[in-house]
DNA sequence: TATGAATGAGTGTTCATTCAT
DNA sequence: AATGAATGAACACTCATTCAT
């Protein structure tokens, strides 16, 4: 009896798993109105009923998949370990990081475009974000002021402002570069192109930040 | 007589501007693939058999709506005449101007997410696009060799790189404010907020492209 | 003030006409469900208020087509002068008629399709069919009567039903021609195959009305 | 739980049943385009959706109906055993069958019609049709040369020619009996009028293909 | 736990017809 | 006589969700 029910429940936990891998590409495919749940149901090779068993409904699979996103960049951004490092190479390793977490994971932008058209809906019913979240910002904040006291950063710096900024110079890059070929002729994904950004992205975040020596 | 002639074509001249507007209202509010045909109708004031009659299919609708958003700034943009102001003058209105067209016409953010989620479908087929959008970066890349030679800006600077991280750094700031107020807890949009933000991204950009005096 | 109503009443006529060829194309083509109002006008470069106007409804402007369509191919059908020929020759000379009638004016049949598809609710609206239709028969009855009596007829053979077959044996040949091209693996519509048809048809009705030399 | 299965299962085919009886009678009312999918499921009592879960769409629905008629009339027609008869025999078989057949299916006939007035775009999809239809010409062609051996047959005909006279003489009678009525004034479907004509057809054919004793 | 059949409200789109000039 | 704008009903098709087993 016990091995049969564990194994019933390994299968239920991957069926899960699936489900919410394949929401999370369909969802980031085609947002959270334009994805379609037998779509979800084939790619994740469940039942469709079992979607609405064990996520409720498409807006709560949504939710879910959402929150995994935001707990996995947030559990990422904590294993940077940015009190060990310098200021100025913490800086930078954060600047990397956001760009490549963008690269490695480009279904996070879009499901946060998604999310956001929707002015957040889901992401409000969610109970663990904004503590996970906030420690962010303190990990950030706690930087600028070892930066300063350590005379390499402008005082004064607000983390949240910059949280923004080093997300922004990364992420409109990508998500608008399907327009942004068309209004500019460039290829936005070659790996020069890649790199140049990069590059330019870091120059513009040690400038706004750091003091000259 | 040509009163009535004037009337009769200001009906239908007037009829296709309600659907655009109602169409640009209806897409920015719920992206391409949210919005509704019928909703489009209703807002205008027309009927629904008009907006095939007028631009074909809904399709055919977005792009209309897109084109014309992107005459609008790129017409905007132009009339800037920053070759007219010292080079840190002209590029502080670049800056500005482009914050202060996203807060005034927030649908252009959401219409341009939409169309990139449709990886730019309705903007590849467009053809006056590109034209208008090559002068814009001349625009920007004549300032650029102006301020160099002037000894006031660092040379070297990529025109299309400096206009992507002067969109991104508004353009972001307001597209993610939904998810930004639940992970930061910030109202994104009070007039401080607003007013500290553009400050912060004078500052970068100007730090970014300005030499030390 | 004479010669403008005159060229007044000349396009009015000749948009009628324009508008009746269109239509006759157009639901030939399509059948009368899936003939299209606006494609009529279009075709007949006539605006589609116009057909309303001279034609009254869409059911109207299909009886129109059909009886002009009838009026057509009977009135042809006198004119073939049948008693001046002698009898073998007159019958030989209606299978080749009514076969070459099929072959330029393909549209006949496909009204006829359609209208029958309908239960002829057009056709019994009509007052002038039946009557030339009448004479129609009466021209091959007394064919038949008089070959019997000239002794190279079969007597007793029914008007009506060697009509029926005379028009069956190519109508069914040339209506039917893409359902037989898949089936059959044949093209119906080569010069061969054409006059391989007419003259199996010839045969089929010679064995069937002439009595042996 | 066999039972059960087995009523699960027959419930989903007899669904698929139902729905392709209704597209039947719907399209062979209506034609392809005047067909509803509405009155096709209200008819099946059956809901619109699992129109499209079982058969695609409109067009493929009307391809299944269309391949069914087609496989019923060969089927129908190989079971004949025509070679079992001596030739004249089967020829008079033959012919009856292909009245009866009419008579009893009369949406084969107006399916049949529909289809050719698009082009066979359906059946051309079809694969199954040609083969099936093969065997039905070889049938007719071998007892067509069984007939000329024996020399009751006239040698030389055509199989196909003949086929295309067997079906043409009763198909058009049926398929053109309405506008026959307005213009011949005779009721084509009276027990009298149905056996007159296959009387008649069966004369046409006899005399067509047999040899004078 | 898992499945496939079933549903009703809604999608974009099309149509014959009428209105206003 | 002629036009082009406007309409409402209907159309094929889709969707998230629930039922029955």
């Amino acid at each position: 009896m016990a091995p049969r029910e564990v194994t019933k429940q390994r299968d239920a936990e991957a069926t899960k798993g699936r489900i919410l891998a394949a929401a999370k590409t369909e969802f980031a495919r085609n947002g959270f109105g334009g994805a379609r749940v037998d779509e979800i149901a084939d790619r994740a090779k469940a039942n469709k009923r079992m979607i609405y068993h064990y996520f409720g409904n498409k807006d709560d699979l949504f939710q879910a998949v959402l929150e995994a996103a935001y707990v996995d960049i947030r559990t990422a951004e904590q294993k940077l370990e940015l009190d060990h490092l310098p200021p100025r190479e913490a800086l930078e390793k954060l600047v990397s990081f956001t760009w490549d977490y963008y690269l490695r994971n480009p279904e996070f932008i879009t499901l946060v475009n998604s999310e956001n058209l929707h002015k957040a809906r889901h992401l409000k019913k969610s109970k663990v974000i904004e503590a996970i979240s906030q420690k962010f910002v303190t990990m950030v904040g706690d930087l600028l002021k070892r930066g300063a006291a350590d005379g390499v950063f402008r005082p004064g710096i607000d983390a949240v402002q910059l949280n923004i900024t080093i997300a922004a110079i990364g992420y409109y890059y990508l998500t608008n570069r399907f327009t942004g070929k068309v209004t500019f002729g460039m290829d936005y994904m070659t790996p020069e192109a890649l790199e140049a950004r990069l590059r330019f992205n870091m120059d513009t975040i040690v400038r706004l930040v750091c003091l000259p020596d």
